[in-house]
DNA sequence: CAATAATTTGACCGTTTGGTAAACATTACA
DNA sequence: TGTAATGTTTACCAAACGGTCAAATTATTG
Protein backbone atom coordinates (compact mmCIF):
# COMPACT_ATOMS: atom_id res chain seq x y z
CA UNK A 1 0.00 0.00 0.00
CA UNK A 2 2.94 2.18 0.56
CA UNK A 3 4.24 3.24 -2.61
CA UNK A 4 7.77 1.82 -2.80
CA UNK A 5 8.96 3.80 -5.99
CA UNK A 6 10.47 1.41 -8.65
CA UNK A 7 13.86 3.76 -9.05
CA UNK A 8 14.31 3.34 -5.15
CA UNK A 9 13.89 -0.31 -5.16
CA UNK A 10 16.83 -2.41 -4.89
CA UNK A 11 16.43 -5.06 -6.68
CA UNK A 12 14.73 -4.40 -10.41
CA UNK A 13 11.99 -6.75 -11.03
CA UNK A 14 11.59 -7.89 -14.58
CA UNK A 15 8.42 -5.51 -14.71
CA UNK A 16 10.50 -2.84 -13.77
CA UNK A 17 12.99 -3.28 -16.41
CA UNK A 18 10.77 -3.71 -19.18
CA UNK A 19 8.60 -0.83 -18.38
CA UNK A 20 11.24 1.81 -17.59
CA UNK A 21 12.73 0.45 -20.68
CA UNK A 22 9.16 1.41 -22.61
CA UNK A 23 8.99 4.12 -20.57
CA UNK A 24 12.24 5.52 -22.06
CA UNK A 25 11.96 4.65 -25.30
CA UNK A 26 8.30 6.71 -25.45
CA UNK A 27 9.92 9.77 -23.87
CA UNK A 28 12.78 9.42 -26.77
CA UNK A 29 10.21 9.84 -29.54
CA UNK A 30 8.74 12.84 -27.62
CA UNK A 31 11.57 14.32 -25.90
CA UNK A 32 13.93 14.60 -29.25
CA UNK A 33 10.87 16.26 -31.19
CA UNK A 34 9.48 18.52 -29.06
CA UNK A 35 12.31 19.62 -26.44
CA UNK A 36 12.05 19.13 -23.06
CA UNK A 37 10.01 22.19 -22.25
CA UNK A 38 7.67 21.17 -25.18
CA UNK A 39 7.00 17.59 -24.30
CA UNK A 40 4.09 16.86 -22.20
CA UNK A 41 4.32 13.89 -20.14
CA UNK A 42 0.54 12.83 -21.27
CA UNK A 43 2.27 12.48 -24.69
CA UNK A 44 4.68 10.12 -23.59
CA UNK A 45 2.57 8.07 -21.52
CA UNK A 46 0.37 7.77 -24.70
CA UNK A 47 2.77 6.89 -26.84
CA UNK A 48 4.26 4.34 -24.15
CA UNK A 49 0.34 3.02 -23.61
CA UNK A 50 0.06 3.25 -20.30
CA UNK A 51 -1.70 5.89 -17.93
CA UNK A 52 0.03 8.80 -16.60
CA UNK A 53 -0.24 8.26 -12.96
CA UNK A 54 1.51 4.80 -14.03
CA UNK A 55 4.34 6.29 -15.62
CA UNK A 56 5.07 8.82 -12.73
CA UNK A 57 5.31 5.29 -10.88
CA UNK A 58 8.41 4.43 -12.77
CA UNK A 59 10.02 7.78 -12.65
CA UNK A 60 8.59 10.96 -10.48
CA UNK A 61 9.19 14.03 -12.29
CA UNK A 62 9.29 14.40 -16.36
CA UNK A 63 12.84 16.26 -15.15
CA UNK A 64 13.42 12.50 -14.00
CA UNK A 65 12.63 10.98 -17.11
CA UNK A 66 14.85 13.00 -19.06
CA UNK A 67 17.78 13.63 -16.94
CA UNK A 68 17.87 8.92 -17.02
CA UNK A 69 17.19 9.52 -20.94
CA UNK A 70 19.85 11.66 -21.68
CA UNK A 71 22.74 10.43 -19.55
CA UNK A 72 22.13 6.80 -21.17
CA UNK A 73 22.24 8.57 -24.28
CA UNK A 74 25.29 10.74 -23.45
CA UNK A 75 27.42 7.59 -22.74
CA UNK A 76 26.99 5.71 -26.04
CA UNK A 77 26.90 8.83 -27.52
CA UNK A 78 30.80 9.24 -26.78
CA UNK A 79 31.41 5.34 -27.83
CA UNK A 80 32.94 6.33 -31.08
CA UNK A 81 34.95 9.11 -29.40
CA UNK A 82 36.41 5.90 -26.78
CA UNK A 83 37.04 3.77 -29.65
CA UNK A 84 39.54 6.16 -31.04
CA UNK A 85 42.84 4.67 -30.83
CA UNK A 86 46.46 6.50 -30.33
CA UNK A 87 48.21 3.66 -31.70
CA UNK A 88 46.44 3.02 -34.69
CA UNK A 89 47.21 4.38 -37.70
CA UNK A 90 45.78 8.12 -38.04
CA UNK A 91 44.46 8.18 -41.27
CA UNK A 92 42.20 5.04 -40.21
CA UNK A 93 41.60 5.50 -36.94
CA UNK A 94 39.87 9.47 -38.64
CA UNK A 95 38.31 7.51 -41.50
CA UNK A 96 36.75 5.36 -39.02
CA UNK A 97 35.49 8.02 -36.44
CA UNK A 98 33.55 9.42 -39.25
CA UNK A 99 32.23 6.61 -40.33
CA UNK A 100 31.03 5.48 -37.13
CA UNK A 101 29.99 8.46 -36.39
CA UNK A 102 28.08 9.46 -39.32
CA UNK A 103 26.31 5.54 -38.96
CA UNK A 104 25.17 7.02 -35.91
CA UNK A 105 23.46 9.76 -37.10
CA UNK A 106 22.05 7.75 -39.60
CA UNK A 107 20.68 4.87 -36.76
CA UNK A 108 19.63 6.80 -33.87
CA UNK A 109 18.71 10.31 -34.93
CA UNK A 110 16.11 10.69 -32.12
CA UNK A 111 19.44 9.78 -29.93
CA UNK A 112 21.15 13.03 -32.10
CA UNK A 113 18.09 15.34 -31.84
CA UNK A 114 17.66 14.80 -27.50
CA UNK A 115 21.02 16.02 -27.37
CA UNK A 116 20.76 18.95 -29.83
CA UNK A 117 17.64 19.75 -27.92
CA UNK A 118 19.65 19.58 -24.56
CA UNK A 119 22.56 21.56 -25.94
CA UNK A 120 20.73 24.18 -27.22
CA UNK A 121 18.39 24.96 -24.15
CA UNK A 122 21.91 25.61 -22.31
CA UNK A 123 22.25 21.96 -21.26
CA UNK A 124 21.07 22.15 -17.67
CA UNK A 125 21.07 18.87 -17.05
CA UNK A 126 24.39 18.11 -18.67
CA UNK A 127 26.19 20.97 -17.61
CA UNK A 128 28.74 18.95 -15.42
CA UNK A 129 29.20 16.20 -17.76
CA UNK A 130 30.77 18.31 -20.73
CA UNK A 131 33.09 19.88 -18.06
CA UNK A 132 33.92 17.06 -17.07
CA UNK A 133 34.19 13.26 -18.23
CA UNK A 134 33.43 14.76 -21.83
CA UNK A 135 36.42 17.56 -21.88
CA UNK A 136 38.52 15.12 -20.50
CA UNK A 137 37.60 12.69 -22.94
CA UNK A 138 38.51 15.19 -25.73
CA UNK A 139 41.62 16.17 -24.06
CA UNK A 140 42.91 12.86 -24.34
CA UNK A 141 41.76 12.71 -27.85
CA UNK A 142 43.01 15.86 -28.94
CA UNK A 143 46.41 14.89 -27.44
CA UNK A 144 46.66 11.92 -29.87
CA UNK A 145 45.81 13.90 -32.62
CA UNK A 146 48.24 16.74 -31.89
CA UNK A 147 50.89 13.79 -31.41
CA UNK A 148 50.47 12.76 -35.12
CA UNK A 149 50.79 15.91 -36.24
CA UNK A 150 53.59 16.33 -34.11
CA UNK A 151 55.55 13.53 -36.06
CA UNK A 152 54.13 14.27 -39.26
CA UNK A 153 51.70 11.59 -40.04
CA UNK A 154 49.06 14.45 -40.45
CA UNK A 155 49.04 18.21 -41.15
CA UNK A 156 49.20 20.61 -38.59
CA UNK A 157 45.76 21.52 -36.98
CA UNK A 158 43.98 22.69 -34.22
CA UNK A 159 42.62 18.96 -32.71
CA UNK A 160 39.57 20.48 -30.50
CA UNK A 161 38.22 22.16 -33.76
CA UNK A 162 38.96 18.62 -36.11
CA UNK A 163 36.58 16.66 -33.46
CA UNK A 164 33.92 19.60 -33.66
CA UNK A 165 33.90 19.90 -37.27
CA UNK A 166 33.72 15.86 -37.13
CA UNK A 167 30.51 16.20 -34.67
CA UNK A 168 28.79 18.85 -36.35
CA UNK A 169 29.22 17.41 -40.19
CA UNK A 170 28.31 13.80 -38.93
CA UNK A 171 25.19 14.89 -36.42
CA UNK A 172 23.63 17.57 -39.24
CA UNK A 173 22.00 14.92 -41.21
CA UNK A 174 20.10 13.66 -37.83
CA UNK A 175 19.49 17.47 -36.72
CA UNK A 176 19.00 18.97 -39.68
CA UNK A 177 17.35 15.97 -41.73
CA UNK A 178 14.23 17.63 -42.67
CA UNK A 179 15.98 20.68 -44.37
CA UNK A 180 18.40 17.91 -45.90
CA UNK A 181 15.71 16.18 -47.43
CA UNK A 182 14.34 19.32 -48.40
CA UNK A 183 17.11 20.14 -50.38
CA UNK A 184 18.11 17.18 -51.95
CA UNK A 185 14.50 16.05 -52.47
CA UNK A 186 13.42 12.72 -52.90
CA UNK A 187 14.91 11.31 -55.27
CA UNK A 188 17.93 10.99 -53.03
CA UNK A 189 16.77 9.12 -49.90
CA UNK A 190 18.42 6.23 -47.53
CA UNK A 191 21.40 4.71 -48.24
CA UNK A 192 22.22 7.03 -51.29
CA UNK A 193 22.12 10.14 -49.54
CA UNK A 194 24.38 8.36 -46.50
CA UNK A 195 27.01 6.74 -49.11
CA UNK A 196 27.25 10.06 -50.49
CA UNK A 197 27.26 11.71 -47.22
CA UNK A 198 30.41 9.74 -46.36
CA UNK A 199 32.36 9.51 -49.44
CA UNK A 200 32.43 13.89 -49.06
CA UNK A 201 33.33 13.89 -45.67
CA UNK A 202 35.92 11.02 -46.29
CA UNK A 203 37.06 13.44 -49.01
CA UNK A 204 36.93 16.83 -46.97
CA UNK A 205 38.37 15.42 -44.02
CA UNK A 206 41.32 13.48 -45.42
CA UNK A 207 41.97 16.30 -48.01
CA UNK A 208 42.01 18.93 -45.26
CA UNK A 209 44.62 17.14 -43.27
CA UNK A 210 46.94 16.24 -45.89
CA UNK A 211 46.43 12.64 -46.19
CA UNK A 212 46.10 11.51 -50.26
CA UNK A 213 44.90 8.30 -51.31
CA UNK B 1 -13.99 50.72 -30.22
CA UNK B 2 -13.55 47.77 -32.55
CA UNK B 3 -9.93 46.81 -32.44
CA UNK B 4 -7.84 47.21 -35.75
CA UNK B 5 -5.17 45.46 -34.93
CA UNK B 6 -1.50 46.29 -35.77
CA UNK B 7 -0.75 43.80 -38.54
CA UNK B 8 -3.97 44.68 -40.52
CA UNK B 9 -3.78 48.35 -40.66
CA UNK B 10 -2.80 49.55 -43.89
CA UNK B 11 -0.06 51.89 -42.86
CA UNK B 12 2.33 51.49 -40.03
CA UNK B 13 2.31 54.07 -37.70
CA UNK B 14 5.66 54.70 -35.49
CA UNK B 15 4.42 53.30 -32.68
CA UNK B 16 3.58 50.06 -34.19
CA UNK B 17 7.45 50.30 -35.74
CA UNK B 18 9.00 50.56 -32.64
CA UNK B 19 6.84 47.89 -30.13
CA UNK B 20 7.15 45.25 -33.59
CA UNK B 21 10.48 45.68 -33.42
CA UNK B 22 10.43 45.61 -29.35
CA UNK B 23 8.45 42.51 -29.48
CA UNK B 24 10.93 40.98 -31.97
CA UNK B 25 14.14 41.72 -30.27
CA UNK B 26 12.14 39.93 -27.16
CA UNK B 27 10.96 37.00 -28.66
CA UNK B 28 14.34 35.99 -30.35
CA UNK B 29 15.98 35.91 -26.91
CA UNK B 30 13.11 33.54 -25.65
CA UNK B 31 12.48 31.82 -28.30
CA UNK B 32 16.03 30.65 -29.66
CA UNK B 33 16.64 29.67 -26.08
CA UNK B 34 13.58 27.60 -25.26
CA UNK B 35 12.05 26.61 -28.92
CA UNK B 36 8.42 27.48 -29.62
CA UNK B 37 6.26 25.25 -27.44
CA UNK B 38 8.92 26.22 -24.53
CA UNK B 39 8.75 29.90 -24.67
CA UNK B 40 5.71 31.50 -22.92
CA UNK B 41 3.96 34.69 -23.92
CA UNK B 42 3.98 35.87 -20.45
CA UNK B 43 8.08 35.51 -20.76
CA UNK B 44 8.42 37.23 -23.72
CA UNK B 45 5.95 40.32 -22.49
CA UNK B 46 8.25 40.68 -19.61
CA UNK B 47 11.39 40.36 -21.96
CA UNK B 48 10.25 43.45 -24.17
CA UNK B 49 8.88 45.57 -21.25
CA UNK B 50 5.13 45.70 -21.64
CA UNK B 51 1.80 43.53 -20.76
CA UNK B 52 0.93 40.21 -22.08
CA UNK B 53 -2.13 41.66 -23.93
CA UNK B 54 -0.18 44.77 -25.22
CA UNK B 55 2.09 42.26 -26.78
CA UNK B 56 -1.49 40.08 -28.73
CA UNK B 57 -2.40 43.75 -29.69
CA UNK B 58 0.92 43.91 -32.20
CA UNK B 59 0.75 40.22 -32.77
CA UNK B 60 -2.66 37.92 -32.54
CA UNK B 61 -1.23 34.68 -31.61
CA UNK B 62 2.07 33.33 -30.44
CA UNK B 63 2.73 31.61 -33.76
CA UNK B 64 2.03 34.20 -35.36
CA UNK B 65 5.19 36.63 -33.73
CA UNK B 66 7.31 32.96 -34.09
CA UNK B 67 6.09 33.24 -38.15
CA UNK B 68 7.64 36.78 -38.39
CA UNK B 69 10.57 36.34 -36.50
CA UNK B 70 11.33 33.14 -38.38
CA UNK B 71 10.80 34.40 -41.61
CA UNK B 72 13.20 37.76 -41.43
CA UNK B 73 15.89 35.32 -39.99
CA UNK B 74 15.60 32.83 -42.57
CA UNK B 75 16.28 35.76 -45.27
CA UNK B 76 18.82 37.07 -43.71
CA UNK B 77 20.46 34.24 -42.65
CA UNK B 78 20.59 32.97 -46.68
CA UNK B 79 22.29 36.57 -47.77
CA UNK B 80 26.22 34.72 -47.49
CA UNK B 81 25.24 32.37 -49.68
CA UNK B 82 23.37 34.65 -52.34
CA UNK B 83 26.66 36.60 -52.27
CA UNK B 84 28.23 33.59 -53.40
CA UNK B 85 29.23 34.94 -57.03
CA UNK B 86 29.93 32.41 -60.07
CA UNK B 87 31.89 35.04 -61.66
CA UNK B 88 34.80 34.89 -58.70
CA UNK B 89 37.70 33.21 -57.73
CA UNK B 90 36.55 29.72 -56.70
CA UNK B 91 39.50 29.81 -53.59
CA UNK B 92 38.27 33.46 -52.42
CA UNK B 93 34.85 32.67 -53.02
CA UNK B 94 34.52 29.61 -50.87
CA UNK B 95 36.87 30.97 -48.43
CA UNK B 96 34.82 34.24 -47.93
CA UNK B 97 31.70 31.92 -47.69
CA UNK B 98 32.74 30.20 -44.78
CA UNK B 99 34.03 33.51 -43.02
CA UNK B 100 30.90 34.70 -43.41
CA UNK B 101 28.81 32.14 -42.34
CA UNK B 102 31.34 32.09 -39.37
CA UNK B 103 30.79 35.78 -38.28
CA UNK B 104 27.07 35.39 -38.49
CA UNK B 105 27.30 32.62 -35.88
CA UNK B 106 29.29 34.70 -34.08
CA UNK B 107 27.03 37.97 -33.93
CA UNK B 108 24.02 36.44 -34.81
CA UNK B 109 23.90 33.54 -32.34
CA UNK B 110 19.93 33.68 -31.63
CA UNK B 111 19.13 33.57 -35.15
CA UNK B 112 21.34 30.86 -35.78
CA UNK B 113 19.62 29.04 -32.48
CA UNK B 114 16.14 29.94 -33.45
CA UNK B 115 16.37 27.93 -36.83
CA UNK B 116 18.14 24.81 -35.25
CA UNK B 117 15.19 24.76 -32.93
CA UNK B 118 12.96 25.30 -35.75
CA UNK B 119 14.59 22.62 -37.88
CA UNK B 120 14.95 20.18 -35.34
CA UNK B 121 11.68 19.78 -34.19
CA UNK B 122 10.25 19.55 -37.83
CA UNK B 123 10.47 22.83 -39.38
CA UNK B 124 6.24 23.39 -39.39
CA UNK B 125 6.22 26.73 -40.69
CA UNK B 126 9.24 27.06 -43.16
CA UNK B 127 9.06 23.27 -44.84
CA UNK B 128 7.32 25.25 -48.15
CA UNK B 129 10.32 27.99 -47.90
CA UNK B 130 13.28 25.11 -47.21
CA UNK B 131 12.01 23.04 -50.32
CA UNK B 132 11.01 26.07 -52.04
CA UNK B 133 13.23 29.26 -52.24
CA UNK B 134 15.89 27.67 -49.94
CA UNK B 135 16.18 24.51 -52.08
CA UNK B 136 16.67 26.90 -55.74
CA UNK B 137 19.17 28.75 -54.35
CA UNK B 138 20.91 25.98 -53.35
CA UNK B 139 20.72 24.29 -56.62
CA UNK B 140 22.13 27.32 -58.00
CA UNK B 141 24.83 27.53 -56.40
CA UNK B 142 25.74 23.69 -56.26
CA UNK B 143 25.53 24.05 -60.30
CA UNK B 144 28.05 26.64 -59.67
CA UNK B 145 30.31 24.25 -57.75
CA UNK B 146 30.00 21.74 -59.98
CA UNK B 147 31.20 23.86 -62.91
CA UNK B 148 33.91 24.97 -60.99
CA UNK B 149 34.68 20.68 -60.43
CA UNK B 150 34.19 20.05 -64.15
CA UNK B 151 36.56 22.92 -64.78
CA UNK B 152 39.38 21.60 -62.48
CA UNK B 153 39.16 24.60 -60.74
CA UNK B 154 38.67 22.47 -57.47
CA UNK B 155 38.80 19.41 -57.20
CA UNK B 156 35.58 17.05 -58.01
CA UNK B 157 33.15 16.50 -54.73
CA UNK B 158 29.59 16.73 -54.39
CA UNK B 159 28.51 20.04 -54.28
CA UNK B 160 25.44 19.99 -51.78
CA UNK B 161 27.39 18.15 -49.24
CA UNK B 162 30.30 20.93 -49.53
CA UNK B 163 27.44 23.60 -48.55
CA UNK B 164 25.94 21.51 -45.78
CA UNK B 165 29.33 20.80 -43.87
CA UNK B 166 29.92 24.61 -44.25
CA UNK B 167 26.85 25.36 -42.84
CA UNK B 168 26.67 22.52 -39.93
CA UNK B 169 30.72 23.68 -39.19
CA UNK B 170 29.78 27.01 -38.92
CA UNK B 171 26.63 26.97 -37.16
CA UNK B 172 28.05 24.51 -34.48
CA UNK B 173 29.59 27.41 -32.80
CA UNK B 174 26.48 29.23 -32.13
CA UNK B 175 24.42 26.32 -31.71
CA UNK B 176 26.60 23.99 -29.47
CA UNK B 177 28.46 26.83 -27.69
CA UNK B 178 27.94 25.90 -24.47
CA UNK B 179 29.19 22.50 -25.33
CA UNK B 180 32.08 24.13 -26.94
CA UNK B 181 32.64 26.24 -24.54
CA UNK B 182 32.74 23.50 -22.30
CA UNK B 183 35.07 21.31 -23.69
CA UNK B 184 38.10 24.06 -24.94
CA UNK B 185 37.55 25.96 -21.19
CA UNK B 186 36.99 29.39 -20.72
CA UNK B 187 40.99 30.65 -21.19
CA UNK B 188 40.22 30.62 -25.15
CA UNK B 189 37.23 32.60 -25.35
CA UNK B 190 35.95 35.47 -27.66
CA UNK B 191 37.72 36.72 -30.57
CA UNK B 192 40.89 34.11 -29.55
CA UNK B 193 38.60 31.03 -30.08
CA UNK B 194 36.92 32.45 -33.08
CA UNK B 195 40.11 33.22 -34.81
CA UNK B 196 41.43 29.57 -34.64
CA UNK B 197 38.02 28.08 -35.55
CA UNK B 198 38.42 30.30 -38.77
CA UNK B 199 41.86 29.43 -39.56
CA UNK B 200 40.78 25.47 -38.69
CA UNK B 201 38.27 25.57 -41.28
CA UNK B 202 39.84 27.31 -43.38
CA UNK B 203 42.61 24.99 -43.65
CA UNK B 204 40.08 21.85 -44.28
CA UNK B 205 37.94 23.42 -46.81
CA UNK B 206 40.77 24.36 -48.58
CA UNK B 207 42.92 21.60 -48.42
CA UNK B 208 39.79 19.39 -48.62
CA UNK B 209 39.29 20.65 -52.21
CA UNK B 210 42.39 20.41 -53.24
CA UNK B 211 43.30 24.24 -52.83
CA UNK B 212 46.59 24.44 -51.69
CA UNK B 213 47.64 27.70 -50.45
C1' DC C 1 -4.32 -20.46 -0.58
C1' DA C 2 -3.59 -16.48 2.03
C1' DA C 3 -1.42 -12.39 2.61
C1' DT C 4 1.75 -9.17 1.43
C1' DA C 5 4.05 -6.40 -1.94
C1' DA C 6 4.03 -4.36 -6.45
C1' DT C 7 1.52 -2.27 -10.11
C1' DT C 8 -2.24 0.28 -12.37
C1' DT C 9 -5.92 3.53 -12.79
C1' DG C 10 -9.77 7.19 -12.51
C1' DA C 11 -10.63 11.18 -10.26
C1' DC C 12 -8.79 15.11 -8.79
C1' DC C 13 -5.84 19.55 -7.56
C1' DG C 14 -3.31 23.79 -7.98
C1' DT C 15 -0.69 26.28 -11.38
C1' DT C 16 0.55 27.85 -15.79
C1' DT C 17 -0.68 28.75 -20.27
C1' DG C 18 -2.62 31.08 -24.57
C1' DG C 19 -5.90 34.14 -25.34
C1' DT C 20 -10.19 37.51 -24.58
C1' DA C 21 -13.34 41.43 -22.98
C1' DA C 22 -13.92 45.70 -21.92
C1' DA C 23 -12.65 49.81 -19.79
C1' DC C 24 -9.17 53.30 -19.84
C1' DA C 25 -5.37 56.22 -21.81
C1' DT C 26 -3.03 58.32 -25.43
C1' DT C 27 -2.11 59.97 -29.93
C1' DA C 28 -3.16 61.97 -34.46
C1' DC C 29 -5.47 65.17 -36.97
C1' DA C 30 -9.48 68.07 -38.78
C1' DT D 1 -9.42 71.84 -29.07
C1' DG D 2 -12.47 68.11 -29.83
C1' DT D 3 -13.01 63.64 -31.45
C1' DA D 4 -12.07 59.45 -33.58
C1' DA D 5 -8.48 56.11 -34.10
C1' DT D 6 -4.90 53.92 -31.86
C1' DG D 7 -2.67 52.00 -27.95
C1' DT D 8 -2.57 50.01 -23.05
C1' DT D 9 -4.06 47.69 -18.95
C1' DT D 10 -6.75 45.10 -15.37
C1' DA D 11 -9.43 41.35 -14.72
C1' DC D 12 -10.64 37.27 -16.35
C1' DC D 13 -11.45 32.48 -18.75
C1' DA D 14 -11.03 27.73 -20.44
C1' DA D 15 -7.76 24.40 -21.53
C1' DA D 16 -3.52 22.11 -20.68
C1' DC D 17 -0.16 21.10 -17.59
C1' DG D 18 2.72 18.52 -13.85
C1' DG D 19 1.72 15.96 -10.24
C1' DT D 20 -1.08 13.52 -6.14
C1' DC D 21 -4.28 10.27 -3.88
C1' DA D 22 -6.70 6.47 -2.67
C1' DA D 23 -8.77 2.66 -4.31
C1' DA D 24 -8.52 -1.34 -7.31
C1' DT D 25 -5.94 -4.84 -9.58
C1' DT D 26 -2.23 -7.98 -10.35
C1' DA D 27 2.01 -10.47 -9.16
C1' DT D 28 4.93 -12.75 -5.68
C1' DT D 29 5.86 -15.64 -2.06
C1' DG D 30 5.48 -18.05 2.53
Amino acid sequence: MPIPRAAQTQRRTRIQEEKEEQILEAALDVFSQNGFKGATIDQIAEVAGMSKPNLLYYFRTKEAMHRALIERVLDTWLDPLRAFDAEGNPESEIRSYIRRKLEMARDFPRESRLFANEVLRGAPLIEDALKGPLKELVDEKAEVIRAWAKAGKIAKCDPYHLIFSIWSTTQHYADFDVQVRAVLGQEKDGDGRFEDAARFLEQLFMGGLSIRN
